[in-house]
DNA sequence: CTGTTAGCGCGTTCAA
DNA sequence: TTGAACGCGCTAACAG
């Protein structure tokens, strides 16, 4: 390893010389500067980051905290971090949650064990509290996917309400006045968001959504294990029940393709019988068959913003900026919501 | 920030003594350790990393250097090595590498700086002498899904021969004597293992595959500019010439479901007119329609595998085995095949 | 079993 | 404009 005294050595400076070079700060004679840049790049030098992140207390480093890297969803997350922190020349380090609270405390203590002040955190399910108080210690913390009113400045999120309300109105103006929705739990801030835009949507229409046509995972007990088989039980569920609906919105875009996939199998065929629209905007919605139409979530974008937000706040030492910052999605035409007027 | 030495003073011991109880190394007395210990629970002492790394001149880093990190295939590698770092409470650091040369000796370069031993690189395209090169000074450097036989004990990768054989021999077995194949470039190694395997699996029952049942991207020109135009166009290639065929195989998954789908919309049926074979088995392949019948990489347990590998031979300095790692790969029956015998 | 000493490679004073 | 000296927090070698 060649270090910055090898360098001085070699170029007859002062190892001071060499950093004030490396770093291009300083007062440094324009020959000088010439001779140890020649030099630097000869030896093929590279500063330790290891011994600046010490001297100077902080490194050049972005962690991530995410529930599961491998899920698109959150690999977009990492792929849009990555894209800023590169901007900037910072490293990315990451960490599975497993959406466990636990594990992301965990995570990101042995995150600051790095020196790492910029930490994105996707929690869902961390205590309030707990958020707030690492907040206070950590100058470059930011939420993503979740608002929390004491923190609302570093929070990165999307307006899931308005996310409902633009599926139920492009059902609405497709015509679709008797819809069902298939959800995981009632009380998750963004599953209850959206069913709440999709009722604000329908109510401003003069209509309401039978408790009935809501399927919720926490309803269906434990006989179902996994994606697929709960929306086929959602499927059955739905057709058994005396119920009228065209169109079934879906909690996201894996539920959306899960429950075409349990209607094709019950013989119903989307568009043409039911339709279906999803929410996140995954690659597969536009491979798979029929596309889906579906709500875009802007997450890459979301999650370069989450980094430069982080960046800024401990760059520029600046305090976030006293507003939140809310993301709004869009709605994809594709071709699995057909057209009934 | 507390450190070893505050932990030090509050407990009336050295800071060796301290830092023996934090790495659980060396002599100390059992009242002794007990003590530290308590003071160190409560004043939330955790060890400077970087601190750490910089005497020791080893960090606890893993790095990762893929092309893109949204795509679900590269995804599962990083899930993979966080899974074998988080074991042995090592850190991943990631860098996209866009599949450019330069921009993968730029990733490696910068996590060096950062004194990562440990780095798990995924190169289709690096130059074998530049590899080799970084090989000799980075001891824990191994090669994920590419074979390189001068550094053939630090290669982890899968065999795509047998791959190709595999789905070859699947098809001929469900009675599909005349195929078509789908690939990118006729010289990238995965792709021309892949091709020629099915090709001695289909020697082995005396059939040949006529050249015309070959589609390659490099021969589709300038007017294909992403992968769904791209299978359009091979499927209508197919369709116009005048051969024989009643299963496609496909590069991949993603190719694969692009197949179904632009057969699907010049009317032909998957798997009644025309079988369909991927490769990847990614989580994709369950949730389309028809579902795919694939070959099942294991890259899950490969970037474990690597990362372990990687591990073993900078921790306990042990020189990489001598023999290569070679995964096999497996046929995923699901929907996208017929029996036609 | 425990403490003392001496750096790891670098950035940042302060003098010169 | 340059250099010398110091210390970031920690581990390792050596004494005791």
């Amino acid at each position: 390893m060649v270090t910055i005294k090898d360098v001085a050595r070699e170029a007859g400076v002062s190892p001071s010389t060499v950093s004030r070079v490396v770093r291009g700060q300083g007062k440094v004679g324009k020959k000088c500067r010439a001779k140890v840049q020649k030099i630097i790049d000869e030896m093929g030098y590279r500063p330790n980051t290891n011994a600046r992140a010490l001297v100077s207390q902080r490194s050049e480093l972005v962690g991530i905290v995410t529930p599961a890297l491998h899920k698109p969803f959150f690999g977009s997350i990492a792929y849009g971090a990555e894209k800023a922190a590169r901007e900037v020349a910072f490293h990315v380090m990451m960490r599975n949650s497993q959406n466990e609270p636990e594990a992301e405390i965990d995570a990101i203590n042995s995150l600051r064990e790095h020196g790492c002040e910029n930490i994105i955190l996707h929690s869902k399910f961390g205590d309030p509290d707990t958020l707030k108080t690492m907040a206070e210690k950590i100058s470059g913390l930011v939420f993503i996917n979740r608002f929390l009113p004491d923190l609302a400045s570093r929070c990165i999120w999307l307006d899931n309400v308005s996310g409902g309300r633009m599926a139920a109105d492009y059902l609405y103006k497709q015509g679709h006045k008797d819809i069902a929705i298939v959800s995981f739990i009632r009380e998750n801030e963004d599953q209850r968001d959206r069913i709440n835009g999709v009722k604000q949507s329908f109510a401003g229409h003069g209509l309401t959504i039978p408790t009935e046509n809501i399927i919720l995972r926490e309803d269906a007990g434990t006989e179902v294990s996994n994606m697929q088989e709960y929306c086929t039980y959602a499927v059955k569920e739905l057709l058994s029940r005396d119920i009228r609906f065209t169109a079934v919105i879906a909690y996201n875009d894996e539920m959306a393709i899960g429950i075409m996939n349990a209607l094709f199998d019950m013989g119903k065929n989307v568009p043409e019988d039911i339709s279906v629209i999803g929410f996140d905007d995954l690659d597969i919605a536009q491979k798979c068959r029929p596309s889906l139409t579906t709500v875009h979530y802007p997450i890459v974008e979301m999650a370069e913003y989450a980094t430069k937000l982080s960046l800024q706040m401990t760059l520029e030492k600046s305090e976030a900026p006293g507003r939140t910052h809310l993301f709004m999605p869009s709605v994809i035409e594709r071709k699995s919501v057909k057209n009934i007027n």
